[in-house]
DNA sequence: TTGACTAGCTAAATCAATTTAGCAGGAGTT
DNA sequence: AACTCCTGCTAAATTGATTTAGCTAGTCAA
């Protein structure tokens, strides 16, 4: 409990503290005591004053003298918030990694680290504006106000926004208005009248495109305007609730569309209980976010799943910022493909 | 394209390049050429240079220098599998995350990485034995080739290893035989005799203890030795096509048990295409590696979902061996909960 | 002509850890 | 007595990037 609170202690301090020179030292600390020969009182003694002065190894410094001359090292980063569904991060993760293993070479090696960030006070996170840290990183989940950060501190390494466009960055995202207007033409076509969309109460820039448009296009269509029902979270039990609620207080819908697979998820449930048969009296859309929509009873009709092509767009537009030149920000932006399965097909 | 191939350029180089001082450069790449009143030609002219020469910062000597007195940085990696789920990855990651959160102090911070290796090759990823790179690591989704080499080889920095158990390493893993003997116990008291184990081709530690356990169970029950089916891979159409397969060949069942979640969902998609009933024809149980389990058509039954506990015990464990000295390797063992619900419930 | 000032650049110190060459002093050998 | 060997340790160099203090040559004013 000796921990002193600080400065952070370097090997020079411990050996000033045993009374031995910091070659000793550092001998001792990296267990290199034996082919250096180091008594083993004096061995005892370095460990026994590095743990109660709470010695931390300073990575940097041991890196930098370990370093192979001949090997470039790129240190990467994904950027991301607790709040945002994992799957996500855990397919780019996935990619980045792939990527990586890929293109590492004997003179060329990456590592790559997840750093996380509360959604909405990106700006709080420490060391985000160092230069040290990272060669480059892609950055996710990020919501208005985070963007808003973003947009006027400009980050000191190569970045690639996904999921959101921010003035000035290379940004990678779904086209927009294609999930939302095409969720409402697959539920128009497959005979729905009276919609409702289903969404989490934070609303992305993703998720809020995706509801705008279906109630844009629904308009369009000649149709009622949607019902817009909040869920108090994204995990199934929140739109199982919700839904039902909003069923509860009269609510009637013959197509619902769900923002995210997990909502779809919990509407299912609702739906079944009440005796109301998918796709015959409400058709329902989802978002392919999820791998397992396909085996939803029935298979769930999706929009997107955009991910996947997200992904693979923003990992090699992240390499070539490593190498090249600035240039201008690009925007690339990927158009998601519809899954049609039962969920909507009422004529079978 | 005049990318240098070997060795790693520094900025020393560069300078010598360009005829001007390390200083020079310094000041143009970390973008202080404006307050160092650096005239524009030689700013373009240094530009240039890194960028033909491939210059890539080094950040160990970067942090070195800007290196905060009082601030200890605990460097902390994630090693996991790329072959592995990565729902139980995340969760880690998250209740990594959010304790460094909770730890981070002025003078104390952390850095969160992940690395990948690919399942049964540990051995062969690049400076894992190097003690310059992390302070602490937990090590996940291991093969029993990455665990024979890891008995030997002893690595230079704490580690955690969550799921299996290694000789001389401190591990959190799933009480031995636990799920395999209770899913074998609920499907016998739903009154199923002909058994069937589905799992995933390359067995880890854990899911083979839970094959294992389930027939010595079964056979301790009075039963017929359950059928082990294997699946091709741990994704839903696999278990559906191993399935598929095994009925086809005449095989007969009335109560199976997949040792991960998503081999359920394949299995209930074959079950519910040959007209067989879940639970009157044919119980299932699963495991909770999965949350969408409860949203199962009938809800799944599953037995653990012990990930939430284990990684609650490993983080904890991790920080300890930060600070505490070495000590022996602890075990943890953490036991999995039963969720009792539909899949398994014939009489309703 | 001298002094004040500026633009543009450089020398050298610094960050923390590791390693190499080598020193001091004692033991053992012939 | 001269030598070799060994044990246990240290001085100093090294790693890459950054910053501070300061230098030089030129401009301008008095």
């Amino acid at each position: 409990m000796t921990t002193k609170s600080l400065p952070a202690v370097t090997i020079y301090q411990i050996a000033e503290h045993v009374g031995l020179s910091p070659a000793t030292v550092s001998s001792v600390l990296a267990n290199r005591h034996v082919e250096r020969r180091i008594a083993s009182a004096t061995v005892e003694k370095v460990r026994a004053a590095a743990r109660s002065l709470g010695y931390v190894p300073n990575m940097a410094g041991r890196r930098l003298r370990a370093h192979q001359a001949a090997t470039r090292q790129f240190d990467l980063a994904i950027l991301t918030s607790f709040e945002a569904p994992l799957p996500l991060v855990g397919q780019l993760l996935h990619t980045l990694q792939s990527a990586v293993d890929r293109k590492t070479t004997k003179d060329t090696r990456y590592a790559v680290s997840i750093e996380m960030f509360h959604a909405g006070q990106l700006q709080q996170k420490p060391a985000l504006l160092d230069a040290n840290r990272y060669h480059g990183v892609i950055l996710t989940n990020t919501l208005p106000e985070d963007d808003r950060f973003l947009a006027q501190a400009r980050l000191p390494y190569p970045v690639v926004i996904l999921g959101r466009r921010v003035a000035g960055y290379h940004c990678v995202l779904e086209a927009p208005k294609c999930v939302g207007r095409k969720s409402a033409e697959l539920l128009f076509a497959a005979g729905c009248r009276r919609l409702a969309v289903l969404h989490g109460r934070s609303l992305t820039f993703t998720t809020s495109d995706r509801v705008a448009a279906f109630q844009r296009t629904s308009a369009e269509l000649g149709l009622a305007a949607p019902a817009v029902i909040p869920c108090g979270g994204l995990q199934p039990p929140d739109a199982s609730a919700a839904l039902g609620a909003w069923l509860d207080g009269g609510g009637e819908v013959d197509g619902v569309f769900a923002v995210t697979d997990s909502l779809a998820m919990g509407a299912y449930q609702t739906l079944k209980q009440r005796g109301l048969n998918i796709p015959r009296d409400v058709a329902m859309v989802g978002v392919g976010d999820n791998e397992m929509a396909e085996y939803f009873d029935p298979p769930l009709t999706t929009v997107a799943g955009a991910n996947d092509a997200m992904v693979a767009e923003a990992v090699p537009l992240l390499f070539s910022l490593l190498q090249g030149p600035p240039g201008p920000a690009r925007e690339i932006l990927v158009v998601p493909p519809v899954f049609a399965r039962k969920s909507t097909r009422r004529a079978d």
